[in-house]
RNA sequence: GAGAGCAUAGCUCAGCUGGUUAGAGUGCUUGCUCGACAUGCAAGAGGUCGCUGGUUCGAGUCCAGCUGUUCUCACCA
């Protein structure tokens, strides 16, 4: 063992050369011959439009965080990454490239366009993928996928081939949410909804031949040309005698009835409703309810035409205006009343979303949904956290037909080939010969494409080879076992996976589904673009190392809810790598002062058989023993953070501040504590004539306790590595040598052997003896080079037992135990109460009598506080009654030990007094 | 309008199925360079757990209401 340890911690010299050997040593690819049981997950494909931001990398560090640990418990482990073509996302982004060479799509053409998108996708691609090795995510590369990759392309073809089949999939004209700056349908979920700043415009719509009129509100009365009636509600007194007669459309002066429609809501505004079904949803069911036609208004850019009158080729945002100016001139504007209204924006490019009649691609709905909620209900399908559901289930519930046609050029085209002949849609995988009905060979294809989350739906199985359920890995790794992503992707995706997969392969696309929140700035708000407080992962990486990074991601998220993200919290990540780092250092130099050809045998724990280990060797034996069940039960349940953070203190505050220390002693002792009590069998190592062990017994220890430490150091990296997989992995090499991946070596099992709770217990009292020492002294502001003198008394611990933890007391606490207090002479000392032992410390200066009684009334105070309570409790017959045997004990043991001290206290004023 | 989450130390957050007079990180105060680590060590101060009721032997934890805050869905012309 060589030590080539630099004294800091410096990730970017080993992180990029581990993965490299990780990749050429295939340590992420799986093995579909196995029969280990699988464990799978897909990547949810970032998009190809930019780079990875901060809720990437939480993503990513939660998979590879479940998918090492999988693969360490054993499970062939399978996770499939891949990137998304994110067709409306993408097409704006080149739209945009265009729009800056100063040329449009429709210049370029199609062909050229798609040349453009392909390459475009293949460097974001590489950038993605490098990003994600930065991060040291552990997916088998060998099976990265593309959602119009040949093999999506296949499966998107037969899963809307077979929806058409079964009449679930339609062609219609209808309502549907439009951009007119991306130029093409959006689904119902792709809207957002804004509260913008609004005009309501309260119009005169007079009677057919009078002067005679009814009041109509409208925020948009640009619209007013599409208008095929007024509605007023059936039972509404005041407008009853209108219902049958008929209105004039200002400025056009077109005629139209009124009707009755109980949609319209009596106490809102005049009570009268305009309907105009061409650019209104609601006003589009009246419509059909009362056979109206629509009327659409405008062209696909959003510009008027020919029914509106002299307003024709006028944009929608002008014409409102100018609508509104006409009316006021003709006199049938009444007046006009700024209002807040919530106004629908296209989530990808913000533009103002409204209704446009057209002819798209729907899905059916109502089939598919069932067997979706139905998973659920059954467990098929579980939410952690489980409140999701909740949401899943209120949106599939309400779901309405899905819009799956887009207006883009980036995408998956839709199979369907229309017969000029006949009409006759063909739908078939590709060009048919000739019209399966007519016979006709004119066929022309579908320009449209398909939403970006109609391929990502079937990516759990498309990935596997689906349609070809004869795939071995389609067999082996399908469903998947655990999806994870963010709360905000459940509509658009993973219900759709839901829905899509049980239709497509007759099973769950995943068993669990693992939701995280979002990662927010130090201030709370979100990260985005045009705020500029977006922080890039992989400068952070750069700067303080990809496992800072996913420490910090993992210790934060928690259970849904979203997260602030801040430097120094990475910052804190990074000094606890260096401090793990450190400790491994220490550990290393050690070993080589002792034998440079030591190597760890954790058979040889028990070497000098299980009775003869000290009791430090007992205390972190046990509590390494609690540490790996309950890491393991905390990430089996995606309690990352909880998982994190026990780590986090085991490592710092168990391992290294008390064991490393306890380490130094023991090893200043040569490894024989001198003042250990050894067994009658120990007799014969021992050299009466110079009063030490023989070196052969000494080397013996030496090894039991070098086993022990790197048995600690070795159960820590494993069980750390899913977290920090870099720098665990560092050690490990340096531990064992370049050829030994962490990864293929087992997530560690508690050890029934290491059962010592009674010792973990007792050692902690001492632990507790030496904190009081340290206390005392930075109380009394006694230097640090002084050693304390002390005399030690205690009920809990028998003189053998505080004689055999001398040193570390003595050492830790920087003192000198002179004997108990019953043999010496304490009246000049200052006195330390703790419910473990009695200290009195020996001064020079004289005992201020006043402040040494004032701390014991303060101590007694709490004492007495806190009898009361467990006195009150036990003295409850409820309580005793009611309460679980355990806690009973539990609080019965409290109160006698609170009491002893509480004598004890009392004792010592009485003697001050 | 409907629903959900959150409210605990100055800040960021833990606290699992109710059970030791509430914990961590960070910040703050004090003292430390004794060879793993100043990206460090030791000690300390800081909280009537948003408010009001209720259930219970016992509530930060469960229930109801209220206040504040964030989010999701629906959208009324």
């Amino acid at each position: 063992m060589q030590i080539d340890f630099n004294k800091k911690y410096n990730p970017s010299e080993f992180e990029d050369v581990i993965y490299n050997m990780w990749l050429s040593n295939n340590c992420f690819k799986a093995n579909v011959k196995t029969s280990k049981m699988p464990y799978t997950i897909a990547m949810p494909p970032p998009n190809v439009t930019g780079k990875l931001h901060m809720g990437h990398a939480l993503d990513e560090t939660l998979q590879d965080i479940i998918i090492r640990f999988k693969k360490m418990q054993g499970f062939e482990t399978l996770w499939v990454p891949g990137v998304d073509h994110a067709a409306i996302a993408t097409e704006a982004k080149l739209v945009e490239q265009l729009r800056v060479e100063g040329l449009t799509k429709e210049e370029v053409g199609k062909e050229e366009f798609l040349k453009r998108a392909f390459k475009w996708k293949d460097e974001y691609e590489g950038n993605i993928v490098n990003q994600l090795r930065k991060l040291g995510v552990s997916c088998d590369w060998s099976r990265k996928r593309f959602t119009m990759d040949e093999g999506c392309k296949e499966a998107v073809l037969e899963y809307f081939i077979r929806l058409y089949k079964d009449g679930l999939i339609y062609r219609g004209e209808r309502l549907i949410n439009w951009c007119y700056t991306c130029k093409t349908s959006i689904s119902d979920i792709e809207v957002d909804f804004k509260e913008k700043d609004g005009c309501f415009y309260y119009i005169k719509y007079k009677l057919e031949g009078s002067q005679d009129f009814l009041q109509v509100a409208t925020t948009r009365p640009e619209t007013l040309f599409g208008d095929v009636a007024v509605a007023v509600h059936p039972e509404d007194e005041r407008y009853r005698s209108y219902i049958g007669k008929f209105l004039v459309v200002p400025i056009l002066n077109r005629k139209i009835p009124i009707i009755a429609d109980s949609y319209v809501d009596r106490d809102f505004g005049s009570g009268v409703v305009k309907i105009t079904p061409g650019h209104d949803f609601n006003d589009f069911e009246v419509g059909l309810r009362h056979n109206l036609k629509p009327i659409k208004l405008f062209d696909e850019d959003g510009n008027l035409n020919e029914f509106c009158g002299k307003f024709k080729g006028m944009p929608r945002a002008k014409a409102r205006k100018e609508v509104a100016n006409e009316l006021e001139n003709v006199g049938l504007l009444i007046k006009s009343v700024p209002i807040k209204h919530n106004v629908g924006h296209c989530y990808r490019c913000g533009a103002v979303v409204e209704p446009f009649l057209s002819l798209q691609w729907f899905v059916k709905m109502e089939a598919l949904k069932e067997p979706a909620l139905e998973a659920a209900k059954a467990g098929q399908v579980e939410f952690v956290p489980k409140r999701f559901e909740k949401i899943y289930f209120n949106w599939m519930e309400n779901v309405k037909d899905w819009c799956i046609s887009r207006q883009l050029w980036w995408g998956h085209g839709i199979p369907a080939y229309y017969c000029s002949n006949c009409g006759h849609i063909n739908v078939a995988k590709s060009m048919p010969s000739c019209c399966e009905k007519c016979s006709c060979k004119e066929l022309t294809k579908d320009e449209d494409t398909l939403d970006t989350w109609f391929s990502a739906a079937l990516w759990p199985f498309a990935i596997l080879g689906w349609p070809n359920e004869n795939n071995e890995y389609y067999k082996k790794f399908y469903p998947t076992t655990t999806l994870v992503t963010g709360y905000d992707i459940i509509f658009f995706w993973v219900s759709r996976m839901i829905f899509s997969g049980l239709y497509n392969t007759k099973n769950v696309p995943f068993k669990k589904v693992f939701i995280h929140g979002l990662v927010r700035d130090e201030q709370g708000r979100k990260m985005s673009k045009s705020l500029g407080n977006g922080v890039d992962p992989l400068d952070i990486i750069k700067r303080y190392g990809a496992d800072a990074l996913r420490f910090t991601l993992a210790s934060g998220v928690n259970a849904g809810n979203d997260m602030r993200y801040s430097e120094k919290k990475v910052l804190a990540s990074r000094n606890f790598a260096n401090k793990l780092y450190n400790a491994a250092r220490f550990i290393f130099m050690q070993v080589n002062e002792f034998d440079g050809n030591f190597s760890p045998d954790f058979s040889k724990i028990l070497l000098l058989n299980k009775e003869k280990l000290y009791i430090e060797d007992r205390w972190i034996l046990y509590k390494l023993n609690e540490l790996i069940k309950e890491v393991s039960r905390n990430i089996e349940c995606f309690d990352i953070s909880v998982a994190a953070d026990k780590l986090y203190d085991f490592i710092w505050n168990v391992f290294c501040d008390w064991y490393i220390e306890l380490f130094k002693i023991k090893k200043v002792n040569n490894f024989i504590a001198k003042n250990y009590l050894c067994g009658a069998d120990e007799d014969r190592y021992f050299n009466a004539e110079n009063g030490c062990f023989n070196s052969e017994y000494v080397k013996m220890r030496a090894q039991q306790s070098f086993n022990i430490i790197f048995y600690a150091l070795d159960v820590v990296l494993k069980i750390l590595h899913p977290f920090m997989p870099f720098i665990t992995q560092e050690i490990y090499f340096k531990l064992y040598g370049s050829n030994r991946f962490i990864l293929n070596y087992g997530w560690p099992a508690p050890n029934d052997e290491f059962n010592f709770e009674a010792e973990y217990r007792l050692f902690e009292g001492v632990i507790k003896i030496v904190k009081a020492v340290r206390n005392f002294r930075a109380q009394n502001n006694i230097q640090n080079k002084l050693n304390l003198n002390i005399y030690l008394t205690s009920d809990v611990f028998n003189s053998g037992f505080i004689n055999s933890c001398r040193h570390f007391i003595e050492k830790l606490g920087g003192c000198h135990i002179l004997g108990s207090s019953l043999d010496g002479d304490v009246s000049g000392c200052k006195r330390v109460i703790t419910d473990v032992a009695v200290i009195d410390v020996v001064l020079d200066n004289v005992v201020n009598k006043d402040e040494e009684i004032k701390k014991l009334q303060n101590q007694k105070q709490y004492l007495l506080g806190e009898i009361k309570i467990f006195r009150q409790k036990l003295s409850n017959t409820n309580f005793k009654n009611k309460a679980p045997k355990a806690v009973v004990e539990a609080a019965v043991r409290k109160l006698e030990s609170k009491e002893a001290e509480l004598k004890t206290v009392e004792a010592s004023l009485k003697s001050l007094l």
